[in-house]
DNA sequence: GTGATTTGACCTAA
DNA sequence: TTAGGTCAAATCAC
């Protein structure tokens, strides 16, 4: 028992330094491996993409791995041990697992129905952004609602949504949305996080604000052609995401590789002080009338 | 059968 | 103490 703890920072120290070196390969290889990104935008099959991504995998394998350790050693605060899954380590198949560590933080008690919330931890962190819309918008990620809650001085239910892509890719995006208004309806939608995910969807139709101070309720409003009414399997970007609400939908010929923005290529590309520019390049070539859904606004009960 | 949504209970920040 | 956020079993939809 004694010599616990020396052992556990031992191996904490092992794997924060096995995490830094992996870390380092990987950025020889996105260094030097530009070209490999502009084959993927041609379609070309990248064979140094699955190597990335399992240098991705160690890495978070690694550090993961000490913050369990710390986690067991109770020498980490709650907010990072509420942020450990044991799932995350589990599930990277070339990720080594510390058995004794899993034994540890599984005591009978979480595996009790009355205690599997011990890892629960309410978000406190400050909304990414916000926007208005008189619609309910698509904004090219897929989400899944794992609640809805009527708030103390509000007359309509506010609706949760975590990224689909949290489970298996770990992505920590979520958004809230609140029908603020009845007649005309008006929702706040409130991003929190970013999305970490591989969105399935066509980098093009995703189209995050630049700031909290860009509305896009004033620019998020595509053209509706009939490709919609088609079924998922015909077009899965389409109706993918969440039945609750509609679809933002690039016109087809919207396609030219050098017209690509997502809002990171967009301040990448130094216009995050324009809008007029952003809504040239981005916004004003998708812009034609609003689309309609049917059963838009079922779940609001308008 | 599978995956998404609903809903009541649980949990925590303020 | 309580309002708001999250969980997870039950239910629904495809």
């Amino acid at each position: 028992m004694e010599n616990q703890v020396p052992n556990v920072k031992k191996a904490m120290e092992e794997e924060l330094i096995r995490g830094r070196d992996i870390a380092n390969q990987l950025v020889d290889v996105l260094v030097h491996d530009k070209l490999s990104y502009y084959q993927e935008v041609e379609g070309v099959s990248n064979p140094i993409l699955p190597f990335v991504e399992d240098l991705v995998n160690k890495v978070l394998c690694s550090f993961t791995n000490a913050l369990l350790l710390l986690n067991s050693n109770n020498d980490v605060s709650d907010d990072v041990a509420a942020s450990i899954t044991l799932r995350d380590v589990s599930s990277s198949t070339s990720c080594p697992k510390l058995e004794h560590v899993e034994e540890t933080c599984k005591s009978p008690n979480t595996l009790n129905t009355k205690n599997r919330r011990r890892g629960y931890k309410r978000k406190s962190i400050a909304p990414t952004w916000e926007k208005d819309s008189s619609m309910l918008t698509e904004d090219g990620y897929l989400w899944r609602k794992y609640g809805q809650k009527m708030t103390l001085n509000a007359k309509f239910l506010r609706s949760y949504y975590r990224c689909t892509h949290k489970n298996d890719q770990g992505c920590q995006a979520m958004k809230q949305v609140q029908r603020i208004q009845g007649d005309p309806p008006l929702f706040r939608t409130t991003y929190y996080g970013h999305h970490t995910c591989k969105t399935p969807l066509n980098p093009e139709i995703i189209l995050e604000p630049l700031s909290p101070s860009l509305s896009s309720s004033t620019l998020l409003s595509f053209s509706f052609n009939n490709s919609i009414t088609k079924s998922k399997q015909e077009n899965p970007f389409l109706l993918a995401s969440t039945k609750h609400e509609p679809v933002e939908v690039i016109p087809d010929g919207y396609t030219a590789k050098n017209e690509l923005f997502s809002p990171e290529e967009f301040l990448l590309n130094d216009y995050e002080d324009n809008y007029s520019d952003y809504l040239r390049h981005v916004a004003m070539p998708l812009c034609t009338e609003p689309l309609e859904f049917d059963n838009v606004y079922e779940a609001f009960g308008i």
